[in-house]
DNA sequence: TTTTAATATTGCAATATTACGATATAAATT
DNA sequence: AATTTATATCGTAATATTGCAATATTAAAA
């Protein structure tokens, strides 16, 4: 069917999945790793920096921006995008959980 | 066209791309954390965890062990599913490497 | 050895994603 | 005002994902 039984999970699983979701195109981690390297998050030529056409990004940007993991500012008529930080703290405490709860169980462990 | 330019992308782009897209559903959250609930790892009843047939978390499994995020182990008639622990641990200091980058450049925020 | 139990695979329908050309929009520049 | 620059949206083709019924597989139990 291709889509998701959304109304048997919790809110935090879904968000978290969206967050995932977001992240897992390899474009979009390409994305979210150039926003780290300009400093002042000047942004622009995000389409140069990638082997995609300008919708492609413009998509990929949208996506990202939907999923919570950037925001744009208009800025005349460029448009400056930068990571908000908060989803991305949110899907460290996420894995940081996961590990702290591994880390517990280690006797019983059979694989 | 659906189909990713994987070839214009890097190894670890490529890597992180393909767990979280592996995290990137709610079923397959609901897995990870329930897998972390069961302590001994004695898998077997994942089916009556979840709200979707058998066929389909039988899927979601897959999808998970091809991203290396689980491992199943044979035992007897029965599978034991774990956590793939290394796989989290890349997943964390990715976004660890993020919010550290993010943290240094306090100074020119502009969104 | 037949039955039961646990899981995987196949096949398929419905829907989502990826990519891009064409076009639209909107502000800056000339 | 016309042009340029930066980005978004539309439309559409190709492919991927989600979900499940039906069926296969494999080992334990009866």
């Amino acid at each position: 069917m291709g889509i998701t039984k959304t109304e048997h999970f919790s809110k935090a699983q879904l968000e978290i999945a969206a967050m995932a979701k977001a992240i897992g195109h390899p474009a979009r981690v390409a994305i979210i790793q150039y926003l780290l390297t300009v400093d002042s998050c000047i942004c622009g030529d995000i389409v140069n920096e990638l082997p995609l056409a300008q919708p492609t990004v413009s998509q990929h940007l949208k996506e990202l921006k939907m999923a919570g993991l950037i925001k744009g500012n208009i800025e005349g008529n460029a448009i400056c995008y930068c990571i908000e930080e908060k989803s991305l703290e949110k899907l460290q405490s996420f894995f940081g959980a996961i590990l702290k709860k591994l880390e517990k169980k280690t006797t019983n462990k059979c694989c």
